[in-house]
RNA sequence: GCCUAGAUAGCUCAGUGGUAGAGCAUUCCCAUGGUAAGGGAAAGACCAGCGGUUCAAGUCCGCUUCUAGGCUCCA
C-alpha cells in the first residue's frame, strides 16, 4: 500500500516539475528576455521564478500566460535529455543570457548540486563534469531531470498568485517574480481543492474573530498590536484559568516580573547580542537604556538565582503569564497569529540537574498530550530541532549538546511520540522541541515549544550546590503548552470554525424573551445563572424571536433559550424554571431540561 | 524590510474622469410576537493620508500609512 503511495506521490512531483518547465516556456515565449532561474515542484502544485527586467507582471498576466502554457501543451512535445560538459553549458547559457542558470551551473561544477543540503551533508564531494539539460519543443532549461513523458501527461492546472522571492531565498541576492500554479492529476481534484481552498478562508481566523467580536486592529494603535475585544478577553482568562490549575497542580510556582528591563540583565544573558534587533528600546530621562523583555527567562534565572541553593529543591519549575513584545519585520504580521504584542506566553522554565532531564521533559510531553486531547487539537506533529554546527549561530560545549539533543531524542521514542528532525532549527542556547500545526491556508506554524537550554544558565553563573557538596549549573526546560494565548486563540478559532466548546465559550447562554412583557423574568433569570457562574447575557430587544435566534446562532452561542408565557407559567406551578433549549448544531446535549439538569451539565464542563 | 495586489458608511461590497450608492448594523415610529431576517422612516462617507495632472479626480500619476498573499521547497 505504501509503495503504492509513494509512487503517486513521485509521479506527481515529476508532473509539477513538468508543469513548472511548460509555464516557463510559455513565459519566455511571450517574453523572450526574460531570465529563468528555478521552477521545482510544491505541495499542491509547482512556482518557477524568473526576472522579467523592468517588464511589471500584474494578477491579469496570469490569464494571458495561461492560455498560451495550454497552446503549447496541445503539441505535446516530450522531454528530452541534453547531456553537456560543464564547458558546453556555460556556452550555450552565455549566449542564451541566462545569468541565473549560470549560477547555478557553478555550484554543480564546484559541488556537484545546487541544493543547500545536499552541499552540506557531504563536503567532500567533488563537483561534476557533466550536466543535463531537457528540452520540450524549442525551450532548453538546465534541468536535473525528473519529468513525465511529454507534455500531455501534465495534469490540469491553474495559475494562482505573483509573489516576490529572492533568488535562493537569500536576500542578498535580487528580487524575483515568482508564478504559483495548483496543478492535479486530475480535473475534480483540482475544482474541489481550490474549492476548499476558498471555503477555507471561511474559517480564517481574522474573519472569524470580526464576526464574533474577539479581537480588533487600530491603525491608531499600530501594526501587530491586536486589541482583544470582551469575547476574546475572557477566551484568554478561561484558557490561563485552565492552564494555571493543571500547572499548579503540579507544582508549578507562578511569579510576576516587569515589562520593562535594564540593558544589564540582557547582557550578561546574551540576548543583547543575538537579539537586540528583535527588542524594543526605551531610552529615559537619566539615559539610561532598558528593553521591553521579548522573553521571560532571564528574569526567571534571577528568581532562581534568589531562591535556590540546593539540588535538594530541584527540579524548580517557575511559570508566568505575562505579555511580552517583539520588533518584527512588518511584512510577516499577521492578525493574531503574528505580532509584535502583547505575546502573552504561557510560559514556564524547569531548572533540573542532568539526570533529572529526561524525566522532566517526557512529564512535560505527556502535558502537551493531555491538554491537547482535552481541547480537541489534532493534526500537530513534533519537530526535534537540532544545531547545525556549520552555522556561528550555535555556542557552548558540544558534548552538552549532544547530551540534550540524545536526552530529547530518548525521550520521544519512551513515551512513543512521532517526530521529524531538523537540523538548523534549534534555539542559539539549545535543542528544542516545536510543536507543528498547520493553519486553514496548510501553512505551518509552531503552535507550542520545549527548548533546553544548556548555555545561559552557565554564561549567567546559575548555580546550586549538588549532593557531593560542589557547585553546579543547572540545565533550564523552556517550555510553553499553548504557546501565546492570543496566538493559540487564533488556532481554536481556526479548528473550530467558532464554535467553541462549552468549556470555553465566552458566553454560554443567551436567555430571550419573547416580548417586553417577559423582560423582568429574562433579567432575574439571567442574574441568578450569573451568581451560580453561568456566562450568560440576554437579549430584550423588540426584535422577533426568530430575528434574535437567528442573530444568537450567527454570533456562535452554545444554548439558546426563549423565556414566554409558557415558561413562567410552568414556573409558578412547579416552582423550578423549564426550558426548551436551543443549542449549537455540533452540542448534543438534552432539548428539553430543567434548570438543575442544564446547571449540571455546565458544571460538568467547569474550569 | 523586499515583491505583487488592495484600502469607498460600524460591517460586506457596487461605483473606469462629470451631483457618492446598496444590503446589514444604528436611531425613531408602527407591530407585542413562540424558534434563522415583521413593516416604515431617518441618520450615517473630507471615497486611508499628503501632493500632482485636469475645466473637472473616489476614478489617472507620485509619496506615506495600513491590509492581504509571498520571500523554507532548488539545475
Amino acid at each position: 500500500m505504501r509503495g503504492n503511495n509513494n509512487k503517486i506521490k513521485v509521479n506527481e512531483t515529476a508532473m509539477r516539475h513538468s508543469g513548472a518547465h511548460l509555464l516557463a516556456y510559455a513565459v519566455q515565449t511571450l517574453y523572450p528576455n526574460v531570465k529563468l532561474a528555478i521552477g521545482p515542484a510544491i505541495d499542491d502544485g509547482f512556482y518557477y521564478d524568473f526576472d522579467f527586467g523592468d517588464i511589471k507582471i500584474q494578477e491579469e498576466d496570469l490569464l494571458k500566460i495561461e492560455k498560451k502554457m495550454l497552446e503549447i501543451q496541445k503539441n505535446d512535445y516530450p522531454f528530452v535529455k541534453i547531456e553537456m560538459t560543464i564547458d558546453e553549458a556555460k556556452k550555450f547559457l552565455e549566449d542564451t543570457k541566462q545569468p541565473y542558470s549560470l549560477s547555478l551551473l557553478k555550484d554543480i561544477e564546484s559541488m556537484g548540486s545546487t541544493n543547500k543540503s545536499e552541499m552540506s551533508k557531504d563536503k567532500s564531494k567533488s563537483g561534476s563534469d557533466t550536466v543535463t539539460f531537457y528540452k520540450t519543443g524549442d525551450f532548453i532549461n538546465l534541468c536535473k531531470g525528473g519529468h513525465v513523458k511529454s507534455l500531455k501527461d501534465i495534469g490540469p492546472f491553474k495559475l494562482t498568485s505573483i509573489a516576490g522571492a529572492y533568488f535562493r531565498g537569500d536576500e542578498k541576492n535580487p528580487m524575483l517574480t515568482r508564478i504559483y500554479s495548483v496543478c492535479f492529476k486530475d480535473k475534480s481534484t483540482l475544482l474541489n481543492y481550490l474549492k476548499e481552498r476558498e471555503e477555507n478562508k471561511n474559517r480564517d481566523h481574522r474573519v472569524i474573530g470580526e464576526k464574533l467580536k474577539i479581537f480588533m486592529i487600530s491603525e491608531d494603535v499600530g501594526q501587530g498590536l491586536p486589541l482583544l475585544l470582551p469575547n476574546g478577553e475572557q477566551l484568554k482568562y478561561l484558557l490561563e484559568r485552565y492552564m494555571r490549575k493543571i500547572e499548579e497542580n503540579l507544582e508549578y510556582k507562578y511569579v510576576s516580573t516587569p515589562i520593562l528591563t535594564n540593558k544589564k540583565l540582557y547582557e550578561r544573558s546574551g540576548h543583547v547580542k543575538f537579539y537586540s534587533e528583535d527588542m524594543y528600546q526605551i531610552k529615559d530621562k537619566e539615559n539610561n537604556i532598558f528593553y521591553v523583555k521579548p522573553m521571560n527567562c532571564p528574569h526567571h534565572h534571577m528568581i532562581f538565582e534568589k531562591m535556590v541553593q540546593s539540588y535538594r529543591q530541584l527540579p524548580f519549575k517557575l511559570a508566568e503569564e505575562s505579555p511580552l513584545y517583539r520588533n518584527e519585520r512588518s511584512g510577516t504580521l499577521t492578525g493574531l497569529i503574528r505580532v509584535r504584542g502583547p505575546i502573552t506566553q504561557n510560559d514556564s522554565h524547569i531548572y533540573v540537574s542532568k539526570d533529572q532531564l529526561k524525566k522532566e521533559f517526557m512529564d512535560v510531553l505527556s502535558i502537551f498530550q493531555s491538554v491537547y486531547t482535552d481541547l480537541g487539537i489534532k493534526n500537530y506533529y513534533f519537530r526535534l530541532s537540532l544545531p547545525d554546527f556549520k552555522k556561528d549561530k550555535y555556542e557552548g560545549d558540544k558534548d552538552m549538546w549532544d547530551f540534550a539533543s540524545s536526552n530529547i531524542r530518548e525521550a520521544l521514542k519512551e513515551s512513543h511520540s512521532e517526530f521529524k528532525e531538523e537540523i538548523g532549527e534549534a534555539a542559539f542556547y539549545g535543542p528544542k522541541l516545536d510543536v507543528q500545526i498547520k493553519n486553514v491556508y496548510g501553512k505551518e506554524d509552531s503552535i507550542a515549544t520545549i527548548q533546553i537550554d544548556i548555555l545561559v544558565p552557565g554564561r549567567m553563573g546559575l548555580k546550586y550546590i549538588n549532593k557531593y557538596g560542589k557547585e553546579e549549573t543547572p540545565i533550564v526546560i523552556h517550555r510553553s503548552i499553548l504557546g501565546s494565548y492570543e496566538r493559540f486563540i487564533a488556532f481554536m478559532i481556526e479548528q473550530t470554525g467558532g464554535n467553541f466548546p462549552l468549556k470555553f465559550a465566552p458566553i454560554q447562554i443567551r436567555l430571550i424573551s419573547v416580548s417586553d412583557k417577559y423582560n423582568d423574568n429574562v433579567i432575574e433569570l439571567a442574574s441568578s445563572m450569573r451568581n451560580l457562574g453561568v456566562r450568560v447575557d440576554i437579549d430584550i430587544t423588540e426584535e422577533g424571536i426568530g430575528k434574535k435566534i437567528r442573530t444568537a446562532s450567527l454570533e456562535k452561542i452554545p444554548a439558546k433559550i426563549v423565556i414566554g408565557e409558557k415558561e413562567v407559567l410552568n414556573r409558578k406551578n412547579t416552582n423550578e424554571w423549564a426550558f426548551t433549549i436551543n443549542w449549537r448544531e455540533d452540542l448534543k446535549y438534552s432539548n428539553n431540561l430543567s434548570l438543575s439538569e442544564l446547571l449540571d451539565i455546565l458544571n460538568s464542563e467547569k474550569i
